[in-house]
DNA sequence: TATGAATGAGGGTTCATTCAT
DNA sequence: TATGAATGAACCCTCATTCAT
């Protein structure tokens, strides 16, 4: 599904079969390890649990930003997707968005979460654009069930992303493996939270990714 | 005579004046280091930030599970004064529960949060009197709240304490400290979804500290 | 190809040129080390000494264990060795033990005494069927001798290595080199005591290879 | 029996009787260390069990050597003890003289070799006083078993001091402490190889204690 | 190109020794 | 004087990264 037009890499001049594989199982193991073990993960044992030696990993992915920011921009994109579905959807628009928040958790954005200090280059063209089609489809998403009375007024898309990331990053010792039952339950609360009408007054200000431009 | 005016550390048996210091200086820049860099921070950076070497660090806690412990035992003790402070004050019940979680969210619990992995001694006295008074004395908050129809029914103090443990966590790259505005931004929407009436069915059943009982 | 040129490790399943020789290397280097500063030599100290960098030497042995083991192997496979060729001699059979005993002494045998403290698997394929070969040569060499009258009878393999490793151990400031004099000398002495017919009642009973199977 | 009269601590000018008591406890704490651990067990492990703070080791035995040369020499002291007491006996003089051997080992002469690396001062009045008068006691212990035509001709003291030291020297991993039935095992082997009339030519020359006199 | 091996820097821990009570 | 505490240097080991096949 992923790999047959994987808009991941789509300038990548001319990538062999095999190479490009071998750069799939990377990233994908990636993401399997750093949820597992953390942001700190052995790039070795990445590559081990890939199938690859580590040199070719360093091929692919010079440092380890580069191959954070794959992960990254894997994720992201298929949120993105996630997001155009649930806009797609018929249904109430706040049963919608409320259903791609948990959708969007079940993509453990919050696992990422604490590899974002690598600190990307704030203008790197394909996290740019992810990021605002992002923005722009939850933005949808909000309007819609704000517009349709479900949406309380001061919150914005900052406000969710944050909340999903922080509500879905693993617990420490999370051997506790139900602890996902935990994550939709405490994802809802927040979601009953952003109900209107408002029954108190927020501090500080609706957030947008502006907020945290640096940060993803 | 020393260990009364300290109520952190009641139970030293005799230690020198300068030793005791020295253990509470390195205790605290634990935690100072423990928030910004997480539960993996070097011990050398918390011996030097407490201005002592690293082997004083290592004769005060032989390994670093015990100085995270001694870390979450002070935590976990100051949200228990917070929580009793909650408890004595006049105002609605809802009210009085919400201010805990936003001064709780102060003390920094969700730092605390990434520390826990370390596995602690499950039936360690201090941690245990620790977490039950304060899983009762939050359960009584709760019980207020509810019984004054403020407070959804089907949420739990487990509930609580991993939103606060979650929505405080520091955020990767922190450097953006006006992050603590999101912090209290994000604890009150979580609030609001506590409230009373339900409007939704959580998933799940409610969480108390039962369910984690072996993680702290 | 390579392996057969060198009967140290015959089971290496690939190694390439270069690493093979580092392996040899530091095994030389472990053994030096180890017969000069003890089995506690600082690691860093062989890696140095082989030339390569000590992680390289981590990666070949992964514990210090390991790389005793290899040691004690190869000392053992070259002791056989000499037990061998004194099988084969034709000449006296006492005289054949007595020349054997001489020359594993210039194996440093001594010296890996200090190393059994290792523990190793007593079940270790390659350790035990060093040992076995050992002890079953040794024992016919004994047999023979005791047969042609030479040797006393009450006396068993156990009691020549461990006369073998003690007598030969360095001695601490060992910079008197000229001590390898005294170790013939001695083991000479000790070859006597074991001639026929025996002068004195030994405490104790024979000492076999069984009495100290955990030992190596 | 050791403390009345301790010859060990002669010059000592005027030690308070707690001082003394605490200086003699150290020695014998150190001893047994040494013998169990090695000669680089903790000084820390020393004062501990010796029931003193371990500045107070320092104190009385300023560096590592100083006390290794007060353990060695209150060891020096009781083997000539036994020397005496062998010279007093009325029995054949191989049998004195193998009697002296035996008692020796008992005092785990062997155990203090490896200590003797720490170099000590060769002028060292006291260590040269117990060196002599040792030496000329088993001198004359040899003697007379050579005159009464039970000892080989080539062998000299330093001889049966290198055989004590070896053989009774602990071996590695030596939980086994059945061990010592070796020790008497292999000294009597020993003893029987030095009896006349001497069976082999021993390589190189008889040792004195001139061969070793930097050692100890 | 892909691989296994080599490397050096850094963190954790221990211990001999010194300092302050 | 005797003590407990503090210190820094040394060692073990891991891991990101580079090199040679």
């Amino acid at each position: 599904m992923t790999s047959t037009a994987t808009p991941a890499a789509p300038r990548a001049p001319k990538l062999r079969a095999d190479a490009s594989r071998n750069r799939e199982r990377i990233i994908a193991a990636a993401r399997e390890v750093f949820v597992e073990h953390g942001a700190d993960a052995p790039l070795d044992e990445i590559a081990r649990r890939a199938g690859v030696g580590n040199a070719t990993l360093y091929r692919n992915f010079p440092d380890r930003v580069s191959l954070v920011r794959a992960v990254v921009l894997q994720v992201k994109t298929r949120i993105v997707a996630r997001a155009e579905a649930a806009l797609a959807e018929e249904s109430d628009p706040f049963e919608a968005f409320s259903g791609f928040v948990h959708a969007a958790a079940d993509e453990k954005l919050g696992a990422l979460c604490p590899m974002i200090s690598g600190r990307f280059d704030p203008f790197d063209p394909e996290l740019v654009e992810a990021r605002t089609r992002l923005e722009s489809t939850v933005a949808e998403l909000l309007d819609r069930a704000r517009r349709s009375g479900g949406l309380r007024a001061d919150v914005d898309t900052g406000d969710v992303f944050i909340a999903i990331s922080q509500l879905t990053r693993p617990l420490p010792g999370s051997h506790c493996l139900h602890f996902t039952d935990f994550v939709h339950r405490h994802l809802q609360l927040f979601l009953d939270g952003m109900r209107a009408p408002a029954p108190s007054v927020l501090p500080g200000r609706a957030i947008t990714f502006e907020d945290f431009k640096n940060q993803s």
